[in-house]
DNA sequence: TAGTTTGCCTAAACACTTTAGGCAGCATAC
DNA sequence: GTATGCTGCCTAAAGTGTTTAGGCAAACTA
């Protein structure tokens, strides 16, 4: 009985790739076994259920994601750093869909807390600098920024954009030129 | 051998039902046949399988959602409209929440043209006329409208916003306000 | 080298999906 | 009012995924 050596680590990366290769839903704990030419119990002692090793999966995709916004919006500051934070989750969800899709799994609230899921804010957060907006706006504004993002995203992963003219791709630059215009613009809250 | 009288739309209807009370990932054909019951096999009549299934759980939330947002914009325009189309989403969301989930799913090209989706894209280039863009903006301005939409509502679905304050209720009039402001002052189109 | 840990195994129970084939309830035709 | 046929729901069975219990051998540790 040969042994293989798998860690929790290289299961969650080979389960990570096997998401990308065949969309999230169908990464199942048996297609994982196979990959690694092993009994599917073996690995339930790496993995505690299906479940935990989604939820693994999800955390490394929120961490390779908040890292590549962390490197790509060093040293840039506001519409500059704007279209680099937009472009890293599209650029992400075109290249990894499965992790993307990972990344958007519902974790119960301490996980989500104890996730690079915190860090996303922050960042989305530091963008505002380069915006002259008030302090006490910069929730919405945060939640808008990640709702266009996330929002247009998902809509083009799930062909939401296929069918009309002009190309998905096409339109992404106009959305972020309107995005930057709001938060040049941003409303007065209203007495 | 007492018929219970299954047919397809009440399947997909008690589906619907189902979804929104354990969620959309948990129906399944074993318990919709629970739910009538009656054994899983006779299902199959009805549907062709459990994707099937979803499929036309996921057209009925399109069709309910698209009549409930074309209700919602019978005599409305501007940010009036712009308001009653968004609550309609997320309310919708908040109120069937696997409904909103299915209406999520991916559909295979010729269904999704099939699809209420359509009606969806041109209720909202509707809302724009109420606003001053030039007809060839029209397309990012709806795609931005919808993703700024989905993505607050789905956000919010998943727990997003769940653990900063204020509450995400408190926000979203704040992003229909951002909303609105942008589609008034709509940026021109770089040279 | 002996003992302990631990990694992967076999075996087995349980759930969901799907197909094949059977029998009985119901509607129609006479 | 009975015969005929369709259809709805059934039983049976095979395939796949999840998960737990318990065993054997490989690899550290002394």
């Amino acid at each position: 009985m040969a042994r293989v050596g798998l860690t929790v680590e290289r299961l969650v990366r080979a389960g990570a790739d096997l998401a990308d290769e065949v969309g999230f839903d169908e990464v199942t704990v048996s297609a994982l076994a196979r990959r690694f030419d092993v009994k599917v119990a073996s690995l339930y002692s790496h993995v505690k259920s299906s479940r935990d090793l989604k939820t693994r999966i999800a955390l490394l995709a929120l961490e390779e994601l908040a890292d590549l916004v962390a490197d790509a919006l060093a040293g840039r500051a506001g519409k500059d750093a704007l279209v680099a934070f937009a472009n890293v989750y599209r650029d992400y969800a075109h290249a990894h869909p499965g992790r993307y899709a990972a990344a958007r799994l519902d974790l119960d609230p301490e996980t989500a807390a104890a996730s690079a899921g915190p860090r996303h804010t922050q960042l989305a957060a530091a963008i505002l600098r380069g915006y002259d907006i008030p302090e006490s706006e910069h929730v919405p504004a945060v939640r808008l920024l990640g709702s266009v993002v996330h929002g247009y995203v998902s809509l083009e992963a799930g062909g939401g954009f296929a069918h009309s003219a002009p190309d998905s791709a096409e339109t992404w630059p106009r959305i972020l030129d309107a995005l930057d215009a709001l938060l040049r613009n941003w409303p007065a809250a209203p007495s």
